[in-house]
RNA sequence: GGGGCGUUAGCUCAGUUGGCAGAGCACCGGACUUUUAAUCCGUAGGUCCCGGGUUCGAAUCCCGGACGCCCUACCA
């Protein structure tokens, strides 16, 4: 690593050693913490100087050193522990010329300490700790970035995010919002009597949405094995099983680009409900939509995302893939919706790929995507989507071309997508065969033929529908972050360079 | 994949026409009992991303490479 010649880490090595000559142990577990900085300040944020001067009762508060103000006798440090912020006053008076001394010379900014003693309020009017006792736990060797500018470079944040936990807490709050919002989804999914499940990861066939899969290999099997791009095939078949509602939150996995809405692996909610047709996913999609913004903002059902505020109050509007593409494109009239060579051209000229098998229901598609997806910034959703590109959905009763099918934009992106599920097998069959073919014609994101999952349809999986919704956009528009690295821990980044061994 | 920008001290960044490698903060030493970007005085700290080339001389110019960011294309 870099440290070597780092003179700051070898300073505070060397502070660490001498603990250990004097007996002390620079990484001792021997304080327990009786309270937190956000409980001092429940406790006498509103309370004046006079009246915290009575206050006899001792607290013990653990963190890590943020700030560290020293004067000859007296120093100033911030103690940040989990909940937040607060001072803590150290006094050669109170402490003592030894441990005061300790707190001056040893004591470094990043250092993790502990500090017994009663509030105060500082000439200044901050509430603080006025420390009786200070108690060194853990040597940080490494400098914490400079205190003004503070950690900003994109990559180090990302790359080192425990470093970007401590010096930026806005990050701590974005994380801790993520939290809440999935412990709010399952509290919503099983308050409505759906059970949580958990299937796997490593599939032997990747199916169940048109993706690129990692591959990887089980060596004692001696055979490949796919990292999922959708849990889907596996909780429909526990509806075969008599699981009538499940859901899971878990990781998906595909093989494409990386960008501001992208990351390799991303957590994706999926949820069944049998006897359920696509729209009630929609009604149930929109109250989650808005408990999710009510538990993360409060009643009032805005949300400012970048430059725009979005409104959950009213019912989102709910309109056709072939309303839409009509409103967006004037050369297109009622009724060429379906027209595979008008379609062609709209396509040809905004610069999209014809590929020869495709038919009206993809071209229909790609024109949807690139002519009205971006505009759709308000809670939408678009309905009727061709069977051509959901070999997964039921299709309509009327219209045998179209699938059940939704997906929800909000912010011009793509945030669910759900469907009356195809519970036929024979159709299912005949879908996965269009699949088949369409890789053999070089289409490296068709779906394989899973004939395990036609042997469950042909038990019979109840009527159903389900649904999908991609839960790091979901976080990053709750929490106004324009990246999905900013509301992903540790997103995926290439390897550090240089640091072979 | 295509285009643009960037990489200099632990951090944030300057660096003029090619002429001794700089600042603030952090660190170290000193002063200071109410600071909160504490202040003041002093010291120390460099593979200028890497490799070639041009030149008396390169952080600076040229070529190649690595890495990152932004825009763009594909996928949720």
């Amino acid at each position: 690593m870099e440290s070597d010649g780092n003179q700051i880490i070898a300073l505070r090595r060397e502070k660490a050693a001498r603990y250990r000559e004097e007996g002390a142990d620079p990484f001792a577990n021997d304080f327990k913490p009786d309270a937190t900085t956000a409980k001092i300040r429940d406790l006498y944020g509103e309370k004046d100087a006079e009246a915290l001067a009575e206050v006899e009762t001792e607290y013990a508060l653990a963190g890590r050193i943020l700030a560290l103000r020293s004067f000859g006798n007296m120093a100033f440090l911030d103690l940040a522990d989990r909940t937040g912020k607060l001072q803590i006053v150290a006094s050669k008076k109170v402490l003592g010329p030894e441990a005061h001394k300790d707190v001056v010379k040893k004591w470094d900014i990043g250092d993790i300490v502990g500090v017994v003693g009663t509030p105060t309020r500082t000439k200044t009017g901050e509430l603080s700790i006025m420390a009786k006792s200070a108690h060194f736990l853990t040597k940080s060797f490494r400098p914490l970035p400079e205190k003004w500018h503070g950690l900003t470079d994109m990559d180090t944040r990302y790359r080192q995010r425990y470093v970007d936990l401590i010096v930026n807490p806005e990050v701590k709050d974005v994380f801790l919002t993520r939290s809440k919002v999935v412990a709010a989804i399952r509290r919503y999914f099983v308050g409505h009597d759906y059970t949580e499940v958990e299937t796997p990861m490593m599939h032997p066939l990747a199916g169940g949405a048109t993706a690129k899969p990692f591959e990887t290999y089980h060596n004692a099997l001696d055979m490949p094995l796919f990292l999922r791009v959708a849990p889907e095939l596996y909780l429909k078949r526990l509806l075969v099983g008599g699981l009538e509602r499940v859901f899971e939150i878990n990781r998906n996995f595909r093989n494409e680009g990386i960008s501001i809405q992208h990351n390799p692996e991303f957590t994706m909610l999926e949820f069944y409900q049998a006897y359920a047709v696509h729209t009630d996913l929609m009604d149930l999609t929109e109250e989650l939509m808005r408990e999710l913004v009510r538990e993360v903002h409060g009643d009032d059902l805005t949300l400012p995302y970048a430059q725009e505020t979005i409104d959950f109050s009213k019912p989102f509007p709910r309109l056709t893939m072939e309303e839409a593409v009509l409103a967006a494109n004037d050369d297109l009239s009622e009724g060429d919706t379906r027209n595979r060579d008008k379609l062609a051209a709209i396509c040809k000229r905004i610069g999209q790929e014809v590929k020869a098998d495709w038919g009206w229901g993809k071209l229909l598609t790609v024109v949807f995507e690139e002519t009205v997806e971006k505009s759709l910034r308000q809670p939408t959703f678009v309905h009727g989507f061709p069977v051509e590109v959901s070999p997964l959905a039921r299709r309509n009763d009327k219209d045998p071309e179209i699938a059940d099918r939704w997906e929800f934009f909000i912010v011009g992106r793509e945030h669910a997508n759900a469907f009356s599920e195809l519970n036929d097998p024979d159709d299912q069959r005949e879908r996965f065969e269009a699949q088949m073919k369409a890789k053999a014609g070089g289409d490296e994101e068709a779906q394989p033929f899973d004939a395990d999952y036609i042997r469950a349809l042909e038990y019979g999986m109840p009527p159903a529908a389900g649904c999908g919704i991609g839960i790091d956009r979901v976080v990053m528009l709750l929490t106004n972050q324009p990246s999905i690295r900013d509301v992903i821990l540790f997103p995926h980044l290439r390897p550090e360079s240089g640091r072979g061994e």
